[in-house]
Parts: structure tokens; C-alpha cells; sequence
DNA sequence: GTGAAAGCGCTAACAT
DNA sequence: ATGTTAGCGCTTTCAC
């Protein structure tokens, strides 16, 4: 078929394995057959074959990332360093879709074409975890986690970063305060609800159910939401939701239903994705620094890749108020 | 090391080669022992070694996509459905990042790793398709397009699309039009700006070269550029931007700059990514069906693995206009 | 420093 | 219908 290591070797009068050790500069070639072996590739145009040297090695230099809808534009957001940073450090991403809603096929990635697994949906009964960590699989859990006894974590500090948003509303007055949440069985949505809640709480302000509402991570349910909360008896003064994407499906209703963001009611993102420091939207958020966390998380597979004696790790990103221009003093 | 098919063979009773035929479901299995393969396997937690496989059938049903910064938004919205479209038909997205600059570095698309390339970022000068060509890499072309004999192509009707907003300006009576371009080895942004001169030069309206910028489809690019021409002596009355990013980078500009769209100035792009679409954006812009476009051309590209000997095709897709709001008449 | 040879775990042609 | 055997194209001992 096409060009063999065995074509360069008998171009260049030497064995097949010294090919193969000449082409990966090992020692224990000189460096006159490396010079021979180098051009004679060159003149034929060898690429070596990764699936025969995958085969050979069991290392593919490949690392899958299990990931949603790149339409929503947070995975878009965090799927862009994740890919960069596998770039860097000379790996190739394998997207691996996963909807979010049906259970995840982990064939893939379990038949021995990937290093590693970046997964960063995991929902709380997601079975992957579990099957990848009994099947020596290394991989790293970003943006949500999931307990287990497998696998490094990268993660905003959740808790905190919503206890700053708690913060920055009831230091401008609010203390009718709605919520527009995500889905329950995410590790984000949950924190960042509770830890909102006590926030209130220990402020002595309370989040009334009737205030929050729940859905999925996308624009409609933001939306939707939006239009329930403002819809209520007593309308909130100010909304927190749980990512921005949310916030930004809130921001359209209220432009489109003529609710004025911030003097009427006040909204707060989570996650600072590009699309929040748009002029047009100028989204008062918490930012998670994606960027960070998606280095960090390739960065921990990476090493545990070259190390897999190291222990658990959990990274947690600091989180911090970035102030735009839906936020305003309660009305 | 792991599980092979040599132990589900073992624990079934059975031969090896048995075993392969029987999970792959190929005619000459008696259905008795397909079973009890099967069961087998399961007990065992059995994953055929896709290296193995791929070593042995010289496929991977693996697609290489060449694509850019997924941090830019017509990127993010073009893999989407690609992403989609490979994993309904049974097969992995691979991304092999372009930064658009730098020259790509070809070699994950010739060591066999692939069974074919969706090129979404070529230039005027680039290698790829002739190297993938040459190499017997099935390829398809999606967005952009250059000439040459090999690869299948799925584009948008860049011409027509860029006739389409012409005829909109000058039929709300602007003659005083400016435009922000693309990378000019680019062939939409050659195809836009061309056809949009052409479309206005057939009217009597010239495009003053005074008025025409030209840089990096980002958002940068457009803020700079609104900048440039609304700073230019006699300030254009409307803006085509050769695709949707660099039109919201002119918003943005626009807005924190005081100027009105669409009172002051027009603004039309194209492309009609997801972002066009927000209540807080409202672009103005030609519609290209990206998800068609994309669905298109993995298919094109299917096609062709299952059928080498198929004829280089190109596929056109229509262009629309779609009217939001950020245009008007002349003032 | 280099060559010979034995795998890696499958698929597929060839027997039976 | 099933077993035997020969690859696929590398990497990696083990000799020399």
C-alpha cells in the first residue's frame, strides 16, 4: 500500500528498527545513519503509522473530551482552551457529544484509542466516572464533579462565587431576590443554589420557592424563567442565575417584554463566557476563569498520565464579581 | 494487559476468529454461539482494541476537522453541527486545530489515524488540500473553498449573498456605503467584497477604497474598523461586514461610542450565526445555513469513503436575507 | 551502534 | 459454521 518504515530502511541501507529508532532520535544511533534515515523519509514522504505505533506502544496521544452542544455557548467557551491546551502539549482532542439527556455511550472511550478523558457533563447517576476508573482509564472531571473515588477534578469554587453574587444584591438593597436555577443532578447548579441560599439566609433574608425556578443550562429556559419570576404576585427586585447562559436567555425576555435591566430588576450571570463582556449584554457576573480551569484540568490528566501513582487531586478556582451593567440599587 | 478477544474466546469455547466474526454479527455465526459469545464478552467487560482494528482494516471512523479559535463564535457555531452530524452517522470528530496564522502542520492527517479531513479554515495559499490530494486523504472543503482538483466543497452562494445586501442598502436609498472586510486569501471574504462592489458599481454607486478596511474575521477587527470609517471625512451612512463577527464587533464599537445603529449608520453581516439572532443584537445579515452547510458537507465527505471513485463536487447553498434590526433607511 | 525477531490485538483469506 | 494462519506497521527486547 503506501510507504512503510521498511521502504525508507532499504533506502537507506539500514534495518527496519533502526528506522524506527533514527526517525524518534533515541540514543544508540549515530548520527550520520540518522542523517541517511532522516532524508531517505523525507524522499519518500514517510509519515510513520500512529494506529500500528498505537498498537505497539498502547499510547494513542489522543485525549477524548465528553462534552455537550457546542451551540450553547458555554461548552463552545470551554471547549476552546481545552483543545488549545491538548494542542500545546501535543495531544489531539477526540470530541466525544454527549446530549446531555441520554446516557453517555462510553465505548470510545474504553477501546484503547484514547490516553485519557476530559469529562466535563457529568451529571450526579453518570455511570463513566465509575466505568472508566475500574477500567484504569485516567481521566479529569471539569466545570462539574461527581464523588467518586477516581479521576482529578478542576471546578470553580461554586459556593463562593455565588455567596459574592448574594452579597453584591443585598449590598444594593434587594431582598426580594428570585433564581433562576439548572438542573438539579449538576454539581454547579446545586452549589451555586445553596450556597446562594444560605448567603441570604445568614442575612436573614429568604429565598422564597415560589422565586426559583429550574431548568436546563440554555437560553430558553432563562427565558422561560424570567417571564415566570417576573410574572409572580410580587416580582423579585433582582434575579441570580445559575450560569450566564441562563442570565443572557433572561436578559432577551426583558428587552423583548420591556423590562428594563437593571432599574426595574437586577440580573446576575455566573461563569464570565465571552459573550457576557459583549457591549450589547455587558453581563454583571461571577467569573469562574474558564480558561484556568480548562488548563488546569489538561494539565492534571497530563500528569497523571505521565504518573499514575499520583493521588487524588481537586483543583478549585477562586471566583470573583465581575461588575457590568445589569446590576442596580433596588428600586 | 487487558481483556482480548482471546479470553472471550477461551471463556465461551470457541476460537478467536469465531469471536470476531460473532460480535460483528457477519453471516456464518450460527446464532447458538453468537449468543454465547456475546455472553462471554459481557461477562468479561470485553471492548474490541480500536488500534487493532484500525491497524488491521485500515479504517478508524475517525474524521479529522481542521477548524479555528473556537473562542470565535463562527467556528464554535460551524463545529456544532459538524460534531453532530459525524456522531449520528457513526463517527469521531477529531479536532485539529488551525490558528489561522502559522502554517497547519499536516501530519495528523496522513499517519492513518484518519479516514478523512473536513477543512472549515483554508486560505489561498494553503497546502493541505494539495497534500491530502497527493496522499489519497479524502477531504471535503466547508466555508471556504480554493481551487484545485481534489476534495469535495460546501459553500455558501457567497456572491449571491453579498448581491442580497447590497440591494437592501440601496433600496433604503444609502449611496455613501462602506464595508468591513475579511482576510483577503480568504474566498468568502474575496467573494463577499467583490460581488458587493460589483452589486453596488451596477447601480452607479462606488465603493470608495477610502471606505473598505480589511483584517482578521474578529471582533476586534470590526470595532477597529467602525472606528476607522465612521472616522473618515465624510462617514459612510452604511456598514456591509463581510461575516457576522466582525458586524458585532461594530456594534459593540457603535454602542460605546455613542453612535446610533440603525438612526446613524446600517449595519448588515453575514452568515446568520446564533448570535445574529439575540434580542440584544438584532443583526441584520445573510444567512448562509451554516447547519445545512455543515450536514452537507459531512456527507459529501461519507459519500466519497464509501464510494472513491465519485467525481469532485460542489454544493451551493442559497443565501437569504434576514431582516432584523439593524437597518434602515438613509438618513 | 545496529540487526533479527517477537509481539501488540485485531481482521480476513483459506481450510475444513 | 468454525478453526488455522498470515498479516497490518510499528516498538522493543535481545544478540552481536
Amino acid at each position: 500500500m503506501s510507504v512503510t518504515s521498511f521502504d525508507v530502511a532499504r533506502l537507506a541501507g539500514v534495518s527496519q528498527a533502526t528506522v524506527s529508532r533514527a526517525l524518534r532520535d533515541m540514543r544508540g544511533t549515530s548520527e550520520a545513519t540518522r542523517r541517511r534515515v532522516r532524508e531517505a523519509a523525507r524522499q519518500l514522504g514517510y509519515v510513520p503509522r500512529q494506529t500500528a505505533r498505537s498498537l505497539a506502544t498502547s499510547r494513542t496521544r489522543r485525549i477524548g473530551v465528553v462534552i455537550g452542544e457546542l451551540g450553547n455557548p458555554f461548552y463552545a467557551a470551554l471547549l476552546d482552551p481545552l483543545i488549545a491546551r491538548l494542542h500545546e502539549r501535543g495531544y489531539l482532542a477526540v470530541v466525544v457529544h454527549d446530549d446531555d439527556v441520554s446516557e453517555l455511550d462510553c465505548e470510545p472511550l474504553l477501546d484503547g484509542s484514547l490516553d485519557g478523558a476530559v469529562l466535563a457533563t457529568v451529571r450526579a447517576g453518570s455511570a463513566a466516572p465509575e466505568e472508566l476508573g475500574r477500567r484504569g482509564v485516567p481521566f479529569v472531571l471539569v466545570n462539574r464533579e461527581q464523588a467518586g473515588k477516581w479521576g482529578d477534578v478542576s471546578v470553580a469554587d461554586n459556593r463562593a462565587g455565588a455567596t459574592l453574587a448574594a452579597e453584591l444584591l443585598l449590598g444594593l438593597g434587594h431582598r426580594r431576590i428570585g433564581m433562576i436555577g439548572g438542573p438539579p443532578d449538576t454539581s454547579t447548579a446545586r452549589a451555586r443554589t445553596e450556597a446562594f441560599r444560605d448567603a441570604l439566609a445568614a442575612a436573614g433574608v429568604a429565598l422564597s420557592p415560589g422565586l426559583v425556578v429550574h431548568g436546563a443550562f440554555d437560553l430558553a429556559t432563562g427565558s422561560d424563567g424570567f417571564d415566570r419570576l417576573m410574572g409572580a404576585p410580587r416580582p423579585p427586585t433582582a434575579i441570580f442565575c445559575a450560569n450566564d447562559v441562563l442570565a443572557i436567555g433572561a436578559l432577551h425576555r426583558a428587552r423583548s417584554s420591556g423590562v428594563d435591566v437593571p432599574s426595574q430588576v437586577s440580573v446576575v450571570g455566573f461563569d464570565d463566557i465571552p459573550l457576557a463582556s459583549l457591549a450589547q449584554i455587558g453581563l454583571t457576573t461571577v467569573s469562574a476563569d474558564l480558561r484556568t480551569m480548562a488548563v488546569t484540568a489538561v494539565d492534571l490528566l497530563l500528569e497523571r498520565l505521565a504518573d499514575p501513582a499520583l493521588g487524588q487531586r481537586r483543583v478549585l478556582h477562586a471566583a470573583t464579581l465581575v461588575r457590568r451593567a445589569t446590576h442596580a440599587a433596588a428600586p
